[in-house]
DNA sequence: GTCTATAATTCGATAGAC
DNA sequence: GTCTATCGAATTATAGAC
């Protein structure tokens, strides 16, 4: 059996920290929630936080850079593979959905906290979201060129579908996803590439 | 002349406090944003702040409620005409496009910064937003029933429809908005309605 | 409406003992 | 890894003169 990737592991105290730090975050906000709150979350004292994080702007970079690695990463395999425009769409997609069901409570920082990043760290956050969605737009822009996507502003419907996919952190954190994840990427496709009307 | 409402007006010095305010909170977040910061962005002491506003929490609370109270409005309207289903779902994104467009800086606010009220406000603002969203999924669950929508999860596609619709206050802020909001509204109906997939 | 000055509190972070 | 104690800075808000 493979050695899996496990993100929500609660064996070291150090899982432990980062779950229910991230969680506590994603509650209050990054802002709002003050040293003092993440202690008092894990039942110690607040100079015990420096033995996990060294500061608490550090604690928020490396978990959103973290989580974004695991989004471009994937895109990349998805662009460079020999898929057609509409799988590949589907690949996006699924794996935005894996990924957001493996961690929830990154994911809901990713789109909730980047603002709290500071310069330098914020340029380069922004310009790789940028990338990946250019990396989207020419994959929807292909498939409109292909004739398999209507014509559309190819900016715009990426725009939508990232917005479409951007809250489903919601539905895994309050685990109201309907039996598996399976049927929640069936939905958004569905959704996504035929609309809600009765044709 | 009608006398007609004007959100963005600039005469008094009430509203150029509140627009410039506004604009800078959007910018740096509630939280990050001070009362020091607020001043300098309009030349003049912390202490002058006071003239305008009675305290931090309580500008936020006006505006979110304020602009929340639009969205209210629209949809009671649009529940209560005689319009079929398609027609009321095609009102509520034109409505909520005609807002957002007028008060786009109050519409980023609604969508970020809400999680900063404190109670009991800030289970009075879920409450109306969540009597809305009933409002809408009710909409579209009539659709469902009556064959004019796909047979779907109602509450996802309510989710779903939100989600597009929120992000586009970012569209009137960049001043990337095509000529004119009609052709958004457009876009907005025709991805949702009809998905990107030739048919 | 504008200013200076400051009160009262809270924040992130560190020192150093155990 | 845990604690007590505390520093220095930043924060919201107020007092009171002009």
């Amino acid at each position: 059996m493979a050695i899996t990737f496990k993100p929500m592991a609660n064996n070291t105290k150090r899982d432990r920290f980062f779950n229910k730090t991230i969680m506590l975050i994603y509650e209050k906000g990054f802002k709002a929630t003050t040293m003092r709150d993440i202690a008092q979350n894990l039942q110690f004292e607040v100079a015990n936080v420096y033995n996990y994080i060294t500061s608490k702007q550090s604690f928020l970079e490396e978990s959103l850079f973290g989580i974004q690695q695991e989004f471009l990463l994937a895109m990349d395999t998805i662009v460079s593979s020999e898929y057609d425009s509409r799988e590949k769409l589907e690949l996006v997609v699924a794996s935005y959905i894996q990924i957001t069901s493996e961690r929830p409570y990154e994911q809901a920082l990713l789109v909730n906290e980047w603002r709290n990043l500071k310069e330098p760290k914020l340029k380069e956050f922004v310009k790789r979201r940028r990338h990946y969605e250019r990396q989207l737009e020419a994959i929807i822009q292909h498939g409109i060129e292909m004739g398999q996507l209507r014509d559309m502003d190819s900016e715009f419907v990426t725009k939508m579908i990232l917005a479409t996919l951007r809250w489903t952190y919601q539905k895994f954190i309050d685990h109201k996803v309907p039996s598996n994840s399976l049927i929640l990427k069936k939905q958004l496709i569905d959704f996504v590439f035929q609309g809600i009307l009765v044709k």
